[in-house]
DNA sequence: ACACTCTTCTACGTGCTGTAGAACTTCTTC
DNA sequence: GAAGAAGTTCTACAGCACGTAGAAGAGTGT
């Protein structure tokens, strides 16, 4: 699993947090705190596409996005790091054993419509 | 979250899969595919205890254990990738609805035995 | 065509990881 | 308890990923 240092993890949240593509120019003035240089956005955005987790299109200022949803994402690794044990009950096991009220009650609620089992 | 290097994960597996603490010189046996010396075996070691996944014994030679099971592990890990996202609803409905009905069937048993909701 | 914007190429510093020799400490054995 | 063996820590370095961005090239508008 190819994980994400600071600035492309900073890049990830706003293409996640946008509405639709995004341009390098505005992803740049959005990072506006940490003072990046617009070759420098381009340079982490080129790494995320080669990493699988940006594309663009073809217009002319390209326009980036996500390829997945924060949330797919998330679902993602957490099946990656389930998926890396070898005892896959165990684990749920205590991950279900630590979730807190809320979320087993929507664990629950999830779980009610699936299968039936 | 601190993550793991090729090799450090390769420490961390054996370290898993011991029944009890391990020696440094066993764990280079045990390593000895990737012909690793003792002594780049007590660097990782020691990096690993600076992060905090491995503590040593006192005794003469020190003995080397994971602070946490691999299934512990893993469980903290998916609570890290669930705790990053802010809809965690969203991320629980996609990562249940992708687990296989074994799965599914493994964690209604599990959230049954839980506070009444 | 010329200037402006955008994109790609190239490069470098830093920190993490794999790697291990050198030096130091502790144990064993006589 | 001295010498050698075994174990541990210190120090160092190479490679790579990432943050960083200038230079050069490509596209656009007037």
């Amino acid at each position: 699993m190819a994980s994400l240092g600071e600035l492309e993890r900073a890049v990830m949240e706003r293409l996640w947090a946008a509405e639709g593509p995004v341009a390098a120019t505005e992803l740049r003035d959005q990072l506006a705190d940490r003072g990046v240089a617009l070759t420098t956005v381009h340079t982490v955005l080129t790494r995320l596409e080669q990493k699988g987790f940006v594309r663009h299109d073809d217009a002319r200022p390209r326009r980036f996005s996500a390829r997945a949803s924060r949330e797919d994402h998330a679902a993602e690794l957490m099946h990656e790091v389930l998926g890396q044990a070898a005892d896959r009950q165990a684990v749920l096991a205590r991950f279900v054993g630590s979730v807190n009220d809320d979320e087993a009650r929507m664990l629950r609620e999830l779980l009610a419509g699936g299968p039936t089992g």
